[in-house]
DNA sequence: GGCATGATTGTTCAG
DNA sequence: CTGAACAATCATGCC
């Protein structure tokens, strides 16, 4: 058994109890942050989306987002597999990111550049 | 050293 | 453009 310690205390991250009181977040606009990896999610979605579509060519947002999930969760260890894996790749690539964030992180000035946006 | 948290990622769909 | 359900994640901060 999993030791149960968050989850126990919290729902898990997005709780979102009701409507999605995520209110701070989403900084990425001037501030440089070593963004994360992505999920394995992401990558599942990528390719069923298409698969979603093609069996809910109906359905909507709502529809997919829901099927998804459900279908993500039926899926097998196996068959998540491969898209663990894209996001185990992905997670190198954010950790190399972070690497450099951190690597400049204090020095170098300058520059920056930036960028800046927009 | 282990725990909790937050931040992030991508899809779809619409006004 | 952005947000919102859907899910994972997992890196970091903190005592």
């Amino acid at each position: 058994m999993p030791k149960e310690t968050t989850k126990a205390t919290k729902k898990r991250t997005s709780a979102k109890a009701e409507k999605a009181p995520r209110g701070a977040k989403k900084a990425a606009k001037g501030a440089k942050g070593p963004k994360r990896a992505l999920s394995a999610y992401m990558f599942f979605s990528q390719d069923w989306r298409d698969r979603i579509k093609a069996e809910n060519p109906d359905a909507g947002f709502g529809e997919i987002g829901k099927l998804l999930g459900a279908k993500w969760k039926e899926l097998d260890d196996e068959e998540k597999k491969p898209y663990l894996d894209q996001a185990a790749k992905d997670k190198a690539r954010a950790e190399a990111e972070k690497n450099d964030f951190d690597d400049k992180k204090g020095g170098s000035g300058s520059g920056d550049g930036d960028d800046d946006d927009d």
